[in-house]
DNA sequence: CTTCAACCTTGTGCTATAGTAGGTTTATCG
DNA sequence: CGATAAACCTACTATAGCACAAGGTTGAAG
């Protein structure tokens, strides 16, 4: 629940990504270095993002991934939601979870609200918001 | 990080305490009871609160717990607080957790501004807004 | 002086997180 | 063609926090 270094990972290489502006592929080791990150683990993360179509990724010499869209379309929730199990901060509004009690539950509505307000938060925000001025 | 089942208990306690609104001592047991929750796990929990002056307990035959204020002196956020460890959405803004490269994180100001919508929501909301109509 | 309730300390099973390790496939370059 | 470089895939592991459970101790009322 919440946003664990996967997703906070998942962000960091998603903006290297976006700071290179080649439109070249970077190769993974090469962000895990300037990142300062476990490259294997690195993997694991980048893996979601490429399958979701995130970044295209080209294997073999000369490889690695890139973007493929602009920075400005890259909304931060859609981000962290591929890369995190769940971004609600509580278990019960996770996926599955439909508790019983819902109807009656005195306090559904305040996570709910809660929910909606980190919801509108990660949605309204890019990429590109995160970019160094120059870079914009 | 973010809300267990500690900060979710707590909450219904206390809105179980508010609704009893007699102002006499409540005993643990019979919260439990009727939360549904095992008391064990809810006597660490009611612990924080009472040590925080948020309630006070009395000992012995006929004792128990109640509130010490009205229920819209509560804010939501206080109560979780004292029972969750953090709620800070990321490690990086956890007590103690000066991270060395704070300055140049080009991440580190979206996750201060997610924690600043989380706080105010939850410091703007209290106990009394949970509480059905008619107990107003 | 018994009863009931809060208080305190300790232990335990489970799950998620944050990685490691090692091998397989695929593209490029000399 | 073959060496190299990269993504891809599977499986394993150590640690920590969560959600309790068990048992005993202190203190207030009747």
């Amino acid at each position: 629940m919440m946003i664990s270094t996967r997703g906070r990972y998942a962000l960091r290489v998603m903006l290297d990504l976006a700071m290179d502006g080649t439109g070249t592929y970077v190769p993974l080791d090469s962000i895990a270095r300037r990142e300062g990150i476990s490259e294997k683990y690195l993997e694991s993360i980048i893996v979601c993002l490429s399958r979701a179509g995130l970044v295209k990724a080209l294997r073999g010499k000369g490889g690695g991934y890139r973007l493929t869209r602009k920075p400005e379309e890259y909304p931060i929730g859609e981000i962290l939601r591929l890369t995190e199990k769940s971004l609600a901060p509580v278990t019960c509004l996770e996926e599955g979870m439909d508790c019983p009690q819902a109807e009656s539950c005195p306090t559904l509505p305040l996570w709910q609200g809660l929910d909606r307000v980190i919801e509108e938060y990660l949605m309204g925000r890019t990429l590109a918001d995160l970019l160094p001025p120059e870079k914009q």
